[in-house]
DNA sequence: AAAATAAGTGTTAAAACAACATTTATTAAT
DNA sequence: ATTAATAAATGTTGTTTTAACACTTATTTT
């Protein structure tokens, strides 16, 4: 054994995913009822084990892909829990994670056996372990996160309206916004294409739909842009 | 064995210290030149092992508190360190924490047979494994902090000038500042008592030195105080 | 008395922000 | 064909915040 390097010391090591989605109306976290112990029964985040050759990062992919059969999605490393009773069978430090993605696509890649549920961040049931915790400290990040950087189109359509976005970001920021203030300040950012399409689903006159300009976006280098909303 | 809980997925579970500091002229960061393998006699972040019956944050502060001597000081977790082959010796995923002290109070508490050296931010060596990355994430968290939250006042000694902390906050952010400005920005949070004390160090006229009104701070129930600076 | 040093102090123009109401395009109903 | 209903689209103004800017003051040393 090299100095330090003590066996008994070391520990798993767990990924947990906070995966919030959006449903044009509420923020919302998938959960799944687990159906093995501890707590079977009881609802919890994602999460699994790391494996010997992969980085957290990767098993955080690979534990939503698991889930969600989406790839490529935007997925940030959050905090490292470590309370040293946390979980009841092992010594277990769990990292989160915590992903957004479009429930549309999530609905097209559908891969669940697993009993996987949307909730409304308002109605979300006590977690295991502390599933609770990971939660509150994703929704904190993710309203900080969406102010400075505009990550909150991961969670819409390709296409999709001002009024939308504005309710995505009411959503996120569990506050009302003001439209003109609202689309005065994203113009501002100038990353959106606007469309020659209109959507009609949800007036008579129809509203113009936009895409996100990714190019645009890199190209203002230092990617920040703190939205004051 | 539980399902899911497999003895060959455990691992090593490091923490790593970047640890700040201010000499009233440049942000420096702790150092130590390591005594033992791998990587003998290069330079390094301060890090120890997660030990069985410890939090994370329990073994940032005590790996802390074993170099500088210090007790009860800013610590934050700042991000796990994964990648498969980071530590030659064994599988050892790394959460890093950085710490900001006041030189003067490590200086009495010194308790360092340690070969240990504080260096400006911009002459640090090449550090062992990731460590240099480690840093780099670490300032730039240190960066966002500051202007949210006025941590920095614990670089400071009890007793500053409003110049000290200017120069303090030039320092963590790399850039140059307005005097004027800023006295008005510090101002306007109200979280600074004004002494009757004058430091006559610095000049012939002497200014009058300032001291952190915690209750103040706490007092402002939110915390956060975005200061554009 | 003069020189040197750093501290202390206010104004202004520009930009960002928050609050606010009316008009427009279209479909459905009469 | 007119009217009613619905949601979309659109600009202005007063207020606040920010950035840029230079001179005076207090004290010690020469």
């Amino acid at each position: 054994m090299i100095a330090g390097y003590n066996p008994d010391d070391k520990v798993f090591l767990a990924v947990d995913c906070i995966i919030f989605g959006f449903d044009n109306e509420d923020l919302k976290v998938l959960l799944i009822q687990r159906d093995f112990e501890p707590e079977q029964g009881n609802w919890s985040l994602m999460g699994g084990f790391l494996k010997r050759n992969e980085t957290l990062d990767d098993a955080a992919a690979r534990v939503l892909h698991r889930l969600t059969g989406v790839h490529d999605i935007y997925l940030e490393q959050l905090y490292a829990f470590s309370e040293v009773d946390r979980d009841p069978v092992a010594r277990t430090i769990s990292t989160s994670y915590y992903a957004i993605i479009n429930i549309e696509k999530y609905n097209e890649a559908i891969s669940d056996k697993k009993n996987a549920k949307w909730f409304s961040l308002t109605e979300v049931p006590d977690l295991i372990f502390d599933h609770n915790e990971m939660l509150d400290k994703a929704i904190k990040r993710l309203r900080r996160r969406t102010s400075i950087n505009p990550i909150g189109f991961e969670l819409l359509p390709e296409k999709f309206t001002m009024r939308q976005l504005q309710k995505l970001y009411e959503a996120i920021l569990d506050k009302e916004l003001d439209k003109r203030n609202f689309i005065n300040k994203i113009n501002s950012m100038d990353i959106l294409i606007k469309l020659k399409e209109k959507d009609m689903s949800s007036s008579t006159k129809g509203s113009f739909l936009f895409m996100f300009d990714q190019e645009q976006y890199d190209a203002k280098q230092d990617n920040h842009f703190y939205l004051k909303l």
